[in-house]
RNA sequence: GGGCGGUUAGCUCAGUUGGUUAGAGCGCCACGCUUACACCGUGGAAGUCGCGGGUUCGAGUCCCUCACCGCCCA
């Protein structure tokens, strides 16, 4: 016989519980081997495009990561069930300095080796290696998360698809004059001996010292007048560079002096003391301050604002230069302490005292930057930015959550110009070739000489005349002989390269083939010859349709991918942006590298399942709250937890082992500042939240493996609304709700609540009650078939429903099903799928939907919660049935009576009587509910002063409502200013809650 | 300094536009190997909704003050 559906080799027999591991990597694979991952342009098929925040190589994917990639792939799955070409664009990113530093700090750890003794071609071939490794590591880990991503069309930031679109990039900016090189004040990392952008710094407060010295006033001859005035400084050293002292204009303390003139002891120069009300702050110090404007932002715009001269005194590796006279060659450090020596000698020195002072550190080198005037490239964000805006401004890209769309754009309100320029030897290089001339004449001679063209464009430079500067598109036709040429004329390209985010702000478009118009970018980096003489990818996929992405991202990427987005192709990259939670730890801390409290998903996926682990991200991703996880060690030796503290976090020397309260053994643990030895026994994470998604497998593999074990002789067949019981009518109903629900929820990204309705619709509905409701059924021949095509379909949506969230179990369930039913649905059965990754989302029925079919389902469930209550409270064994009677409607009493075996199963309890005309037996338990009444006669079991006692305090409760109700109603402005509707409703409740009263309180005297 | 978010049961979190008695998971207590599941079932206990004001017939929900935690920007 042809078998139409694969199963996984755990077959035939269903284990008890669920095998995460075998599953994983069956289904991975026979995901990828049938090319369900991949997305092309179709005639037929809307797209849905997600690029992803590319992750860079600087290390392993965190659990971070692992949340961002769970949501994207969810709703990646979900559309591609919807019938879209669901485009999911795996990449990496070079990361720049990042990299460049890992591998730098690396190499001279190791070997005691800089990136100048190896040199610049060593060195990048060193990094290309460390990317290669974690390039591999990252996509890795992506795939063990399940990650439906298009891998033919992975991308890397430097890869020639990405270079090309970088080059044309620039090109097209500088052409268009956005591209200039100035001085400009930049961070100055001296350790890695580069410039970094603002939001690669980071302030912290730190010990430090608050020093005041004192500046002699010169006259007109430049001969001191006695005269002296004080200002403080925490950097002594810059001294060296003042060019200006200020203060404040409406100051009398200094009104007499400005326009005068002070000498630097130190260097001799003669400088103005100016008033600029903007700096200098009268309640401050002694209110004047000295001006260093290259060394100091606010310094510098002071420079700007009163045309100070800007001295630079630092050298790149962050030792004093010629400016700084016979300081000339020490280190800033040494230098401050040789500069306040000098000043007290000199009798200059007032005092110092220690204080905490601001410090700005490189995020990369993690050392002090000092703001320091250099020749760098920047990009005008005037028009660029201000198009981004409107983007957002006229709701063409929308954040989900909304608010974070201020932060977006607060920061390109700034629109402060972009230096982009980066002293490193990883990245883009510069496409800029230039050369000096002996003349400004000369130099224009040489433009005008050689116009514009398709593959180079030129300029005099502003800040020297005789200098030209002339941008190649290497990507152009001609490119590189124009390279050639240039270089045979004497024109050197710059040597430094361009900022990381210049190429991952083009990610969107670039990974797709732009600039390309000719070809479809490469699959699997082999030519994709199916646009025909056309890029017929670009047009289907761009603009994509969300970015999914951390707060902390808005900035760096959004706002930049809109950007260039609209400046390359006048179209948004994205229509939504969703920004999810970040991952702290258990003391609150976000999770990163350099905190040393990150954790490897991949540790997690081992000890709870890839979908485990998935269904407890995807809970957690919430509109609010950040992600907070408390971690623990499973001690190897007895597997007692032992709580994560503050001090594994911090790194230690050596190899530091963790100890067990209860067995007291050491061992050593798993944590990012060590890989413990080969054969050590490691105490490894624990993430006790991630028990939640794990039992939830457990179990909806045990519902579905119970459903399977119940189906034999299950025949399709259409199953008409009459035919169905109450409990089918009530299980269809409730899924079609959910089923919106959910539908509507992931719409708009609000993964947590969809994650907790599914899961309290498989747990409490559909195991809780229909199963066990139906259990009789499927033991009766003549009600069983019914009973089964309802199963099915229900078992057949769920497996639906839940594959964006567990992917692995749900393709697992769906192969058995399909050996068992492999044609199945309501009200026509028809063929399933051939696989869930490809089944169609549910679509609803509304018809189904029945709100007053749900509520005489709920006085049902609450009729059996109070019979089982009674057996416990009075200890009623469960081998013992009991009697009920059940006072209410002829409607409820039919109910009841269809619910007969199943009461006696759910409840252990026979109904005796049931309808209007049932009174309360004596000696008997009693329970009131808003639509029944319920007693069971408990003669010999009943403990009557126990009863009493609930009852009266049952009674007690009620009347507290009561009263509580009837002074809400004798309130005259309540009934009225509330709507009618509410009034109404609590007229209602307050007749319901009398009714039930007096019913207890005939029982109370019965009991009497 | 400016902005955003948070503060609800022992822990981790839900709580739509204000509307009867504030919910869940884990943990806790009691009972239970009932032929899907002990990664389970049944029942139960547990909250002054950060503090203080205000608006309203009515506030966990809206407004203001303050405190503390986290993040972003300067």
């Amino acid at each position: 016989m042809l078998r139409l559906h694969e199963s996984s080799p755990m077959t035939t027999e269903i284990p008890k519980s669920y095998d995460p591991q075998a599953a994983e990597a069956h289904w991975y694979t026979h995901w990828e081997e049938h090319g369900y991952f991949n997305a092309d342009p179709s005639d037929t098929k809307p797209p849905h495009v997600i690029m992803i925040p590319l992750p860079n190589v600087t290390g392993a994917l965190h659990m971070g990561h692992a949340l961002n990639g769970t949501l994207q792939d969810l709703i990646t799955r979900w559309r591609r069930m919807q019938g879209y070409s669901a485009l999911w664009m795996p990449g990496t990113d070079h990361a720049g300095i990042a990299t460049q530093s890992m591998v730098e700090r690396r190499m001279l750890e190791e070997e005691g080796l800089t990136r100048h003794d190896v040199g610049r071609e060593a060195l990048i071939q060193r990094i290309w290696k460390w990317k290669d490794h974690y390039e591999a590591r990252i996509l890795g880990q992506l795939k063990r998360l399940g990650a439906s991503c298009d891998w033919r069309r992975t991308r890397f930031t430097l890869d020639e698809v990405c270079s090309q679109a970088v080059r044309r990039t620039f090109f097209k900016m500088f052409r268009d004059g956005l591209i200039y090189r100035g001085q400009r004040l930049v961070n100055w990392d001296a350790f890695l001996q580069t410039a970094v952008a603002d939001d690669e710094v980071s302030t912290d407060d730190i010990d430090g010292q608050f020093w005041t010295f004192s500046y002699p006033v010169v006259n007109d001859q430049g001969e001191p007048t006695g005269q002296r005035i004080s200002f403080s400084t925490t950097r002594p050293e810059t001294m060296l560079g003042d060019t200006a002292l200020c203060v404040h204009p409406t100051d009398e303390r200094y009104t007499a002096l400005v326009g005068k003139h002070v000498r630097l002891p130190l260097v001799g120069r003669l400088v103005p003391i100016i008033a600029d009300g903007l700096l200098a702050d009268k309640e401050l110090g002694t209110g004047c301050v000295k001006v260093t404007p290259a060394h100091d932002p606010n310094d510098y715009a002071c420079g700007l604002r009163n045309k100070l001269p800007m001295i630079n005194i630092l050298r790149p590796d962050g030792t004093i230069n010629e400016e700084g006279g016979e300081f000339a060659g020490l280190d800033r450090l040494e230098a401050r302490k040789a500069v306040v020596a000098k000043m007290e000698s000199l009798g200059f020195f007032e005092k110092v005292e220690d204080r905490k002072i601001p410090m700005k550190f490189s995020d990369r080198s993690k050392t002090p930057v000092e703001p320091l005037m250099s020749d760098q490239w920047f990009v005008k964000m005037d028009d660029l930015a201000q198009k981004a805006i409107d983007a957002v401004t006229d709701g063409r890209v929308k954040f989900f959550p909304e608010r974070y769309q201020s932060s977006y754009l607060d920061w390109l309100g700034e629109k402060r110009d972009w230096c982009i320029s980066r002293q490193l030897w990883w990245g883009h290089r510069i496409p800029v070739w230039s050369k000096q001339f002996a003349s400004a004449s000369e130099a224009e001679a040489y433009l005008a000489a050689h116009p514009d063209s398709s593959a180079a464009a030129g300029v005099l430079s502003a800040s020297d005349p005789a200098s030209v500067l002339v941008c190649v598109d290497a990507s152009a036709a001609d490119g590189e002989q124009t390279q050639k040429q240039l270089e045979a004329e004497g024109f050197e390209q710059d040597p430094d390269v361009l900022d990381t985010w210049f190429s991952s702000a083009l990610w969107p478009h670039a990974t797709l083939g732009w600039p390309n118009e000719t070809t479809n970018p490469p699959l699997n980096n082999q030519p994709d010859p199916s646009g025909d003489g056309k890029n017929t990818v670009l047009p289907y996929f761009y603009p994509g349709s969300v970015l999914i992405t951390s707060r902390d991202i808005i900035t760096l990427w959004v706002a930049r991918m809109v950007l260039t987005g609209l400046y390359n192709l006048n179209d948004i990259p994205f229509k939504h942006v969703h920004i999810h939670p970040k991952i702290q730890d258990g003391f609150g801390q976000g999770m990163s590298k350099t905190k040393g409290n990150g954790v490897d998903p991949l540790e997690l996926v081992d000890r709870y399942g890839c979908d485990g682990t998935r269904f407890t991200i995807a809970s957690f991703a919430g509109e609010t709250q950040d992600v907070r996880l408390p971690v623990s060690y499973a001690c190897p030796h007895c597997e007692n937890l032992i709580p994560q503290e503050q001090k594994h976090l911090k790194f230690q020397p050596g190899k530091p082992k963790i100890k067990c309260a209860k067995c007291k053994k050491e061992s050593q643990y798993a944590t990012p500042w060590y890989a413990p030895d080969e054969g050590e026994l490691v105490a490894g994470i624990v993430i006790e939240r991630f028990e939640f998604g794990r039992n939830f497998c457990n179990k909806l593999w045990n519902a579905a493996r119970f459903a399977m074990l119940n189906l034999e002789g299950y025949t399709p067949a259409a199953a008409a609304k009459n035919e169905l019981a109450i409990e089918d009518q009530w299980i269809v109903s409730r899924l079609a709700t959910v089923t919106n629900e959910v539908t509507s929820l992931l719409g708009v990204y609000k993964f947590d609540a969809a994650t907790r309705a599914l899961r309290d619709f498989v747990w409490n509905e559909f195991c809780d009650w229909y199963l066990e409701l139906i259990k009789s059924r499927l033991r009766d021949e003549t009600t069983k078939p019914v009973a089964q095509r309802v199963l099915v379909h229900v078992l057949d949506q769920i497996l639906r429903l839940l594959h964006p969230f567990t992917p692995f179990i749900t393709e697992e369930l769906w192969h058995r099903l399909a050996e068992i039913a492999p044609s199945r649905g309501l009200p026509e059965p028809q063929p399933a799928e051939t696989a869930c990754i490809i089944a169609a989302w549910p679509m609803v029925n509304e018809a189904d939907i029945s709100p007053p079919l749900e509520q005489r389902f709920t006085r049902l469930q609450e009729t059996i919660g109070a019979i089982r209550n009674i057996r416990a409270t009075y200890g009623i064994s469960p081998g013992q049935s009991i009697g009920v009677q059940l006072k209410c409607s002829v409607e409820a009493a039919a109910d009841f009576e269809a619910l007969r075996i199943q009461i006696q199963n759910l409840a252990k309890a026979e109904i005796a009587a049931v309808g209007p005309e049932v009174s309360r037996p004596p000696a008997s338990a009693s329970f009131t509910l808003a639509g029944a009444e319920g007693f069971v006669p408990l003669e010999g079991l009943i403990n009557k002063v126990a009863e009493l006692a609930k009852q009266t305090k049952e009674a007690e409760k009620l009347r507290g409502f009561i009263a509580a109700t009837e002074k809400k109603l004798g309130n005259a402005s309540f009934v009225d200013k509330a709507p009618p509707e509410v009034v109404a409703e609590v007229r209602q409740t307050l007749a319901n809650q009398k009714a039930q009263v007096l019913s207890i309180e005939e029982i109370i005297r019965q009991l009497q």
